[in-house]
DNA sequence: TTTACCTAGTTGTCAGACAAGCAGATAACC
DNA sequence: GGTTATCTGCTTGTCTGACAACTAGGTAAA
């Protein structure tokens, strides 16, 4: 049985009690540099061993939300649980909850990206999207899974804006939806014509791109998110409540 | 001596335990789902308790690099690396270096969010900004310090989004540039109007969102961090090396 | 008043133990 | 022979107790 069903594994102590330690700070309302409960109290009050105590407080530390110092105690770090972003999902949910909205985040950020990429670009980037819009339509010849390939696509187009703060969070980005990316490549996605209508796409993309087209080269990247939001079965773009909104 | 110098802690065992692992790995190219040593052979291999190993594995497991299985062992966890984002700075580098960047990370997410929310605001979230705008107004006359009104303002925009993830991302962009946002609300922004000039901002992004002028709303969002990034002193928005950019 | 020391409390580290869960081998059953 | 149950060794999860390193604050000596 290789498919592994990625059963929910039974939490484990030190888990449960870095969110019930991060819920008390947070209920507390502590501020930063007040002090936590020492170890041996937290020992107590959750009924736990000074091991698990000590390991869900190098979690929270690891987090950024606390800072220790020996022979101290525990403080609330300053920034505390911001100087990190995150984004949790149930375990390898490609669809449903939550993907909607990590999708929206990465329409407006791939759109703005695509922009500037419009503005910026060079013959280098150019050639090196070029590239990889050429191996991805071999990939749709031969039926061949290339969701990696349209990951660099879109890196690639970050990395024209010359701003690597915002390569960073497009490879942050790519890993959050790469499972999400696979459906469309694989022989199913051939099949259905999934892969092609990407690769259109992705050749919109380029083409406001080269031709330094800012506003053609959003509209281009935003309907491609939009299209693959789609693809995933995610309902087109519309938000639920509506009935409390101003007017149009 | 209040003066707090941060000395340089000497650092713990986990802390290098840690950051050896992870270059371990990097070292021996393991892919995801590969085995890493038991704790009894790391504990070994490095001479130290394994309290120490396994605070070093929790750091580890925290940071999304591997995945604990009781029984089996730790493995390199898919994505891993990928699964937060950081932004690091010098330390208290509020100009300079990389804030170019920030900024313009912030300004993607801003004027896209701000469309947003020009499109799907409610009535609870118009009132919000309203009243943050009526606060910020009042410190103006005050001349007072309103950092956290401005930031609180942004993220009632964000709020008004519907997207919870939105609101995430933009507390922890808060959270990044905060010490940046200071200079414009002190005594010196006040005397310079540069608190002035950004409370005309927020005005001017409030009506095109309350008019549900999404355009009009991304572009005063747009202008708003330009200016924003400008009265910091960064420069205007252009980029070095255009020399080997093609045409405009 | 200043300095040195002492002490109680806290975190950092160590060692050993048992429980819980897993994989593969072995033995029992049809 | 093929299937099922059990056993065994290994690994992680948790507990316990202990000592070292460090800090703040008080106390006694200079």
């Amino acid at each position: 049985m290789p498919e592994c069903a990625h059963l929910p594994r039974p939490p484990r102590l030190a888990d449960t009690l870095s969110r019930s330690l991060q819920e008390w700070v947070r209920d507390r309302r502590l501020a930063e540099g007040d002090r936590l409960p020492t170890e041996k109290q937290l020992c107590e009050h959750f009924g736990v061993s000074r091991a698990v105590v000590r390991e869900a407080i190098a979690r929270l530390q690891a987090d950024g939300y606390v800072e220790t110092r020996q022979g101290l105690g525990a403080f609330v770090a300053a920034g505390a649980g911001v100087s990190r972003f995150r984004i949790d999902r149930p375990d390898g949910a490609t669809r449903g909850d939550g993907l909607r909205e990590v999708f929206e985040l990465r329409q407006l950020m791939e759109s703005g990206i695509a922009e500037l990429a419009a503005a910026r670009r060079s013959k280098a980037d150019l050639s090196e999207m070029k590239m990889l819009l050429g191996r991805m339509e071999e990939a749709l010849v031969e039926r061949r899974q290339a969701s990696e390939l349209d990951d660099a696509f879109h890196l690639a187009i970050a990395a024209a804006t010359r701003n690597p703060l915002l390569v960073r969070f497009m490879e942050f980005m790519g890993a959050q939806i790469q499972s999400s990316r696979v459906p469309t490549w694989d022989d199913e996605g051939h099949a259905c014509g999934l892969a092609a209508a990407a690769h259109d796409e992705h050749q919109a993309m380029y083409r406001a791109i080269a031709d330094g087209d800012v506003m053609a080269a959003r509209r281009a990247a935003a309907g491609h998110l939009q299209a693959a939001a789609e693809r995933l079965g995610l309902a087109p773009g519309e938000r639920p409540s509506r009935a409390e909104h101003v007017g149009s």
